[in-house]
DNA sequence: CGCATGGTTCGATCCTTATCGAAGCATTGA
DNA sequence: TCAATGCTTCGATAAGGATCGAACCATGCG
């Protein structure tokens, strides 16, 4: 009948509360555990059994077993964009919040999206690198652009060990306020890890907020500076 | 207890066929009504309208009435570009199919993604657009670049007038293949309008593609290169 | 081996929701 | 005013699927 792909199909994965909480605690790029993941969608265990079965059969997780435990992963940098897309449109059309929590704010400022920086600072970082021709839009992809190669020496990020890795180099990310985009790939995970190395920023450890020290702060904006 | 957005109501929605079809069907951008949509999902009158109370209520479509018909239309093109999201997903981890058929892949070399092209060609002329500084990212968004005057003039688009409108004057959208973008907003529109006034490409009654006539094609490939 | 821990499978229950026929409301046209 | 069209509401039915307790498998540890 159809030919076009089946997005009810995925769609309803997702729409089920326990699955999407699952999910989200997932969209960090991280590996939890199947009693973990229950614990965090609030059922028992066979329940939650049951979804991440549904999840794995349905290709949005992959699944590790190492020993008796049994780890879930997001399949792929494609389902956690997913997610922040479906998340805009919930953001927009879903009730408005008396007043964003503080730690709403936080994630909005600055988040793990899969293993790169997302939020406003993400998205910040990945316009600065653009328009100092750092990364270039060619073709399909973001690449590399003239000023790429000093920039991430300087910063002792190699390109080239990157690049040798299965998983692009450059990605762009779609942000949750949906019309901008970061930095995703090996790059932008390469990117986060240094910054967080540097102890420019810590994760929150209740959320995916990544909280910037007032000293990374400064670290940051110079960066995107130049 | 969360804060983060109620991603389960949206993907819900979007999760039963019925509905899937419905939103499908209204990806051209255009308004049908409820007669029309239940046909096109497959379900008799008032299933159709439970589920465009449904969808309405969610947010996702508008609701237009019109004498004694009542036109339904995607809400915006977060929607849209939240249905490419799910879509692409769902090419992914969805059964191979054996071959693409004719239609099939005439959809993916160019196809209307609410009212801007998508497809191949949309990613390429996003691209092109993009290297030539004709549109240039800034800050948060996708700007006229400093050739971009000269070259919308050339062709007969008013950049006043078009960004005039409530809605944003350029804007990128993520297309099926995750990650390529292509050129959404005011000014995407106006770019697909053109080429279909010129007849360099006409939209297949039977789905959302863009058939290009071979002259269309060699000026569609000009207009890339400059 | 025996026991604890992590996880799945099974079966029963229950709740949600998709579905449609029939009746009702609204708008248009005669 | 009456009839026709477009759509919604109501009520009943049915089916799907989420949930959990109990029993069952597997791995690791003493």
């Amino acid at each position: 009948m159809r030919e076009e792909p089946d997005i009810a199909r995925v769609a309803s994965l997702v729409g089920d509360p326990a699955r999407a909480n699952m999910l989200t605690a997932l969209m960090d790029g991280g590996a939890l555990t199947a009693s973990e993941l229950a614990l965090e969608a609030g059922v028992t265990m066979p329940t939650a059994s049951s979804h991440l079965a549904k999840l794995v059969e349905g290709g949005l997780l992959t699944l590790q077993r190492q020993g008796r435990h049994r780890y879930y992963a997001l399949s792929g940098h494609h389902v956690a964009s997913m997610l922040e897309t479906i998340s805009g449109v919930a953001e927009r059309v879903g009730p408005k919040r008396a007043r964003p929590g503080p730690r709403d704010t936080a994630m909005r400022e600055a988040r793990i999206c899969y293993d790169h920086l997302a939020g406003d600072r993400g998205v910040a970082l990945y316009d600065s690198l653009l328009s100092r021709r750092i990364l270039a839009l060619r073709d399909d992809t973001v690449e590399i652009g003239p000023k790429g190669q000093a920039f991430f020496d300087e910063l002792g990020i190699d390109l080239g060990s990157l690049s040798g890795q299965r998983r692009p180099l450059c990605r762009s990310c779609l942000d949750w306020s949906v019309r901008r985009s970061h930095l995703a790939g090996a790059l932008g995970a390469a990117l986060l890890e240094t910054m967080m190395e540097r102890k420019w920023a810590r994760r929150d450890p209740q959320s995916r907020a990544i909280l910037f020290s007032p000293a990374g702060k400064q670290n940051f904006e110079r960066l995107l500076r130049g």
